[in-house]
DNA sequence: GTCTATATCGAGATAGAC
DNA sequence: GTCTATCTCGATATAGAC
């Protein structure tokens, strides 16, 4: 194991996602990491060279992070339809972050939007949502649906996000859970033929 | 006309308008609003204490200007489903940057949310979600809906915060497009008995 | 009312001892 | 590999001349 397998590097990461998806990335600096962790500032650039350097690392972790939820909903059932409502569960399951905080890749991804720097970053954070809704436009395809698959996928992402967002600006979980149970619904409703 | 009628006043507040959106407010400096209105930094502490009183002055202009975009829609038209079409087609105004910078209110409050300081701000932020989601439900009211209509309304700013950033993400103009196309088929649809 | 000079702080980053 | 001391810069904010 190289320098990505060390101990500390990985508590640094781990820090860094929870601080940047509480605070945002901007608003974190070294030593509110190195609070966190008790790590001094200065050994952080032994493992990265930048903060946009700790910022990718984050956002690998945050890839790997979605590829196992999917891969929990592709264990839990074969059955597309069934996973795609198990997908539109997740956010429930941290619910309480999700309201306060909002969602871990789409409010990172609109903080990145304007800065003018993080083209990298920003790359690979369409990368998580490239993953989801190619997996979901996979789900769809196996429901048979077939050019509007993809459109689909893209409307239910959407869908998610925007609820997302007004649970996140009134603190309402109890809209996070409705329009959960609503999509769910929408999802039963269009598959049901 | 007292010091919030100065010139160099709303000069100082358009600039930060523009630059707290396509920036951000945490990623905005006073330099910068200093480099695009040719006044001076210190200059600004004659007509704000703080940085937090530039952002409420922002918050207050936006609010303004939802509102006339509200009053907008309801002297095109006495209908109000006609009403809703029209509001619904508003991003598609400033299509361009709203796919390079997202929506400005949602954008915003996102950002916020993750500062645990501006609770004024914050609270500010949400009176203009209110505003438009009040305005949906006063036109679902009309259109007969009952119980349901505050419901209607907050799905469908939902769903126009969850186009944008999809729209934002991707820069994609086209998805914007598409999926106004469809929120206004979806509109015709319930109401069309 | 307007502008210059400056204070103060905290940020990211570096050098080098151990 | 780890940690301390420090550099440099840019941020908000203040003091005070004009």
């Amino acid at each position: 194991m190289g320098t990505k397998g060390s101990a500390n590097r990985q508590r640094i990461v781990d820090a860094a996602d929870r601080l940047f998806y509480s605070r945002g990335y901007n608003q974190t600096s070294f030593s509110d990491i190195s609070d966190e962790t008790g790590i001094p500032r200065g050994n952080f650039y032994y493992y990265f060279k930048t903060k946009e350097e700790i910022l990718e690392a984050v956002v690998e972790s945050r890839v790997a992070i979605f590829k196992s939820m999917l891969e929990q909903c592709d264990s839990k059932s074969s059955d597309p339809r069934e996973r795609l409502l198990l997908f539109v569960g997740l956010p429930l399951e941290n619910e309480e972050q999700i309201v306060q905080y909002g969602c871990p890749i789409g409010t990172l991804s609109s903080e990145l939007a304007k800065d003018q720097v993080n083209e990298i970053s920003n790359a690979k954070l369409t990368a998580v949502f490239d993953l989801l809704i190619e997996w979901c436009t996979q789900q769809f395809h196996l429901l048979g649906f077939d050019t509007n698959a993809k459109q689909y996928a893209m409307d239910l992402i959407a869908r998610l996000q925007g609820n997302t967002i007004i649970a996140n600006v009134y603190g309402d979980s109890e809209f996070l859970m409705r329009t959960t149970n609503d999509v769910k619904k929408w999802l039963k409703q269009i598959t049901s033929n």
